[in-house]
DNA sequence: ATCTTGAAAATGTGATCACAAAAATAATTA
DNA sequence: TAATTATTTTTGTGATCACATTTTCAAGAT
């Protein structure tokens, strides 16, 4: 079990080892590391990171209520394997959830804000330049949680965070199988928006972002991909 | 600790211990039977529900992870404290993320589905003839989730249940202050469009649903209630 | 009376252990 | 050789314990 590809993580003191263990966890499964029917075993990846079952097991109860990971009856845990129904049905639910992220962080948007949004679009942009895939859909993520988040009252993003949750594995085996993933970029469009604190814009940008992005995978293109990579 | 309001419930075999401990403190949350601001302790649940602290700490790291509790800086647990802002982002979450679980509902709808949001409904309205509010918010709430179950693919359910649970104990709070709560009933409605496959009208229908109901409450009527409530 | 200080109790956290169920492996039989 | 059974190992689960932090409460000082 020691094959899991799990990199150690920064760790501030005062966190508690359920929470590094989550942590850690999470980030592997957000860029698409830990391969889908791979089944995760706690001793397994208690002793990968040097701690006990007892926290182990409370990190992957929490991803299992984030709905990145799934209990089978067995009792076994694993990441859920991908379908084409189910890409179908995250891809709309997380443009329709974004878009309506988006539509309630305008009103709280600053020009601090926007300036952020611009830096994190600029260093998506360096590692899209660099091929360095895994950093540019952080930084992706990164732009869509720095925007949804201007709204001080936060009870979206933990749902969006767990729709990306829920396609980083696929992202892992689009990662594999095609050389270079195509970054769409309508950030920019999305800044000018917020420029405007047009609410309609601002959706309209995010929702092209999506469907022109994780959502241009054609339906067949996704059927294949998946039987490639033995799903 | 033993003020704990915890019902019992049915507990099938083979059912884990963390996961009974889930479904019990799940419930009580969802029906607002525990106070917001009230902190909970795991070896005050380990003693009420007679397990031990282990499993009791899964689920509250569960319920945490599904937005139903907060864990605090002093690692302390609680009932997150409702406030107007919260109380409008979830509402209106909750009408989006309704609206397109109805609409991706329609496609896979039975008649034998249909008969039993009649069913169900029908147990609604008697439960509310009979003024059991408890019952009746149980009832409501099955019926929202057999229509969306219609669905397979179940990306978003556990989302709505999400939202359910946060709104949980402000309905509690109401149900103290307010004699008899005021249901609103447009489930016809949403059969009657169901029988037709008309996305629109079901889609409308749960929208008016969720915004006579529950998003009926006006701003300031919130503010009082809640400051009645000592929150 | 109010505030400060110190001891005692309560609480969260994580490691360890025992047990039962499941999976994997070895041995046996047809 | 293939299928079946028996044995061993692995794994999930939950109770218990030790430790550190926090909270509570009582005694003392200002």
């Amino acid at each position: 079990m020691g094959n899991l590809a799990l990199e150690p993580l920064d760790r501030p003191d005062g966190m508690t080892t359920h929470e590094y263990a989550h942590r850690r966890l999470r980030q592997a499964i957000m860029v698409g590391s830990i391969r889908p029917g791979e089944s995760l075993t706690i001793r397994g990846i208690a002793e990968a990171m040097e701690s006990s079952p007892t926290p182990v097991r409370e990190a992957l109860r929490r991803l299992s209520s984030e709905g990145a990971l799934r209990v089978l009856d067995n009792r076994r845990i694993m990441v859920p394997r991908m379908t084409a129904d189910r890409f179908s049905e995250l891809v709309s639910l997380r443009s329709v959830l974004e878009q309506h992220a988006a539509r309630r962080a305008v009103p709280h948007i600053t020009e601090r804000c926007i300036d952020r949004l611009e830096e994190v679009d600029r260093a998506q942009d360096e590692a899209i330049a660099r091929k360095d895939n895994a950093a540019a859909l952080l930084l992706n993520q990164e732009f869509h949680r720095t925007l949804y988040s201007a709204n001080p009252e936060q009870v979206i993003m933990p749902m969006v965070e767990s729709i990306w949750l829920q396609l980083g594995p696929f992202l892992g085996i689009a990662m594999e199988h095609v050389a270079q993933l195509y970054f769409v970029d309508r950030h920019q469009e999305a800044i000018a928006a917020l420029r405007k604190r047009d609410e309609d814009a601002v959706a309209a940008a995010i929702k092209a972002d999506i469907s022109e992005g994780i959502g241009g995978f054609e339906r067949t293109a996704i059927e294949n991909l998946l039987r490639l990579a033995g799903q």
